[in-house]
DNA sequence: ATGAAAGCGCTAACAG
DNA sequence: CTGTTAGCGCTTTCAT
């Protein structure tokens, strides 16, 4: 018969009680430590069974240093990012590796400088072991309040920000290889004969919109820069860069977009004028959103990101930092850091290159 | 000159040793504690701000049982629930409020029954204050391990299952006038001369689409079966509903649709059919979600739901619940338990009807 | 108004 | 292999 109706919980000291043993050699079953008599490990298990015994976490992480948790921090200057399916994969793949570690996912969510104070109390207060963090804007500060609190930080997205100072030691990222990719994108358009390839960069401000377009000019070293419009990553913004690009150069033959959504609305604009694509117009874009890019009229060629295994290789990343440096890894400035991830992209062919 | 750099973070004891004062002291000056000689405070708050110090958490939980963290659970038995803009917004009303009540919000990313005992173990392990959960689907049994862990739970929309068991109390949650919002929107049809008003209900698993069709039945008693169809709550699913309505009562002039998904689906198929909305049909959608009910062909007139605002009346019934029954609530049932929340919903009129 | 002391539940040496 | 013993850092009576 269960006692969990006795109104308190049970602690590490009544299931001793009960399976006859001290509290250490519960502590040592329930922790899965070797080196202990199986006849006793048994009692014990079935004690914790009978009670319904679940260590406390915060007894625990106050000798252990160890919080089984690690916070996510959200920044969101832009309002939706968190309808962002870029960035709900992104997320599922930190839960999910996460969950395999047996840690939990705080979610700070910043929406602006007021916040900061609270975060920093926070990550200083001794809730998490380590933060994951996006760098998308990094003007407000906040990365530099993050860094402030010695937590064990993964940036997702390579950082816009030096990230490695004098002294300090680098901040460790994840981030596609964007610049690769892009490159990988405009070879393509290359072999495949397309001599005036225009470019729709991202926003400036972001670190693969920048990588993103110096992959294009990796290739095309000295291109006309009446082959080159900026968008803002939406399909409003592809549409109005492409069809300023087709009054700059109206004889170019292909386009790469730094991302998929311009890219569709790129091809909006080229179906308006009567062009098509592939054949007056090739067009590739980045990112392979699904379901955008395979829907797309036609289907969209681009370079594939694994979203989902950016966010898991993160997690993994912090967890090195952590495993290494131990719980006091913010006293100590860690000596070897682990390097950032760069992960490998792949040029998805469909109709429309 | 901070002593930041100390290497091992400061305590109680440092700070009460800077200032000269005992332990209790500085926890109470700390703690906002009434009963402080100003000058010792003053002189506590300094050697704060000196030393840089961050209470730690895990040893204030230790005694005071409290958590300052509230879980929120999100099983997604759907895909894509979390890009959901719906949902979205009720996270962001959940994240902002609790921000307000200096808590944390614990992401607790449900993808299976797999993950149910992963959950019973974090709720039951003394992590957090309380949960706040969505009572979507309720067949795979995870709002059974959620009340079987004792952790005060509120829930985001009625739940499908009986929310007052014999003995148990009954089961907190928020919810829109799904049914007298359904209500307004078929007696603004009714005002405006329609007499043929047909139904485009969602999915009968989702009580929000049950009450909404219940709604639309309080107004129109006894109205003909054909002039009712399912849907899904997504456009393509509107678009086969509406064009089964069509089929079954081509002489239909209004549709009141469960949301406005399936309303966008509706609008296609009736301009594709070269019916004239409002003028052949009228059409009322449900959600006010923007941007889509705004900018549909024509503007949608539809209900409003306050999203935002049930995420942070979640909240604040949670706190009800904890200050009411305390920290210990899980152990003695609480006598007088706060009731359900249902909120207002409002028609916004657009050209669509 | 302040301090001394006890103890929250657990882990981790250290003995045995 | 097991038990004893010290705390982890904080709050909270209880004296003063």
């Amino acid at each position: 018969m269960p006692e969990s109706t006795t109104g308190t919980r049970p602690t590490l000291e009544a299931v001793a009680a009960r399976a006859g043993v001290s509290r250490a050699t519960v502590s040592r079953v329930v922790n899965g430590n070797a080196g202990v008599r199986p006849e006793f490990a048994d009692r014990v298990r079935q004690a914790v069974q009978e009670l319904g015994y679940v260590p406390n976490h915060a007894a625990r992480s106050l000798v252990t240093r160890r919080y089984g948790a690690v916070a996510v921090i959200i920044a969101e200057p832009e309002f939706r990012i968190f309808s962002d399916p870029f960035f709900e994969q992104q997320v599922r793949g930190i839960s999910r590796e996460l969950t395999k570690h047996d840690a939990q996912l705080v979610l700070l969510w910043v929406e602006g400088p007021g916040d900061h104070e609270r975060i920093a109390r926070y990550l200083g207060g001794g809730h998490v072991d380590g933060a994951l963090a996006f760098s998308v804007h990094n003007d407000d500060g906040l990365p530099s309040v993050i860094r402030g609190t010695q937590v064990p930080t993964v940036f997702g997205g390579r950082p816009g920000w030096p990230t490695s100072d004098e002294g300090d030691s680098p901040v460790p990222y994840v981030d596609s290889d964007n610049r690769g990719g892009a490159r990988e994108a405009v070879r393509h358009l290359v072999a495949l004969g397309r001599e005036r390839i225009a470019h729709i960069s991202g926003p400036p401000d972001q670190t693969s919109a920048l990588d993103r377009y110096d992959g294009y000019r990796d290739v095309l070293l000295d291109t006309d820069p009446a082959l080159l419009a900026g968008g803002d990553f939406t399909e409003d913004g592809g549409a109005h860069a492409m069809a300023q690009l087709l009054q700059q150069r109206p004889d170019l033959d292909a386009v790469f977009a730094a991302n998929d959504m311009m890219a569709i609305g790129a091809l909006r604009v080229l179906h308006e004028r009567g062009l098509r694509v592939p054949d007056d117009v090739a067009v590739v874009g980045f990112d392979d959103m699904l379901p955008v890019a395979a829907n797309a009229e036609p289907p969209l060629t681009t370079i594939r990101q694994d979203v989902e295994g950016m966010g898991r290789v993160m997690v993994r990343l912090l967890m090195q930092v952590l495993n290494q440096d131990g719980p006091d890894a913010r006293t100590e400035p860690g000596v070897r850091t682990p390097g950032s991830v760069i992960m490998p992209t792949e040029l998805v062919r469909r109709a429309s290159a």
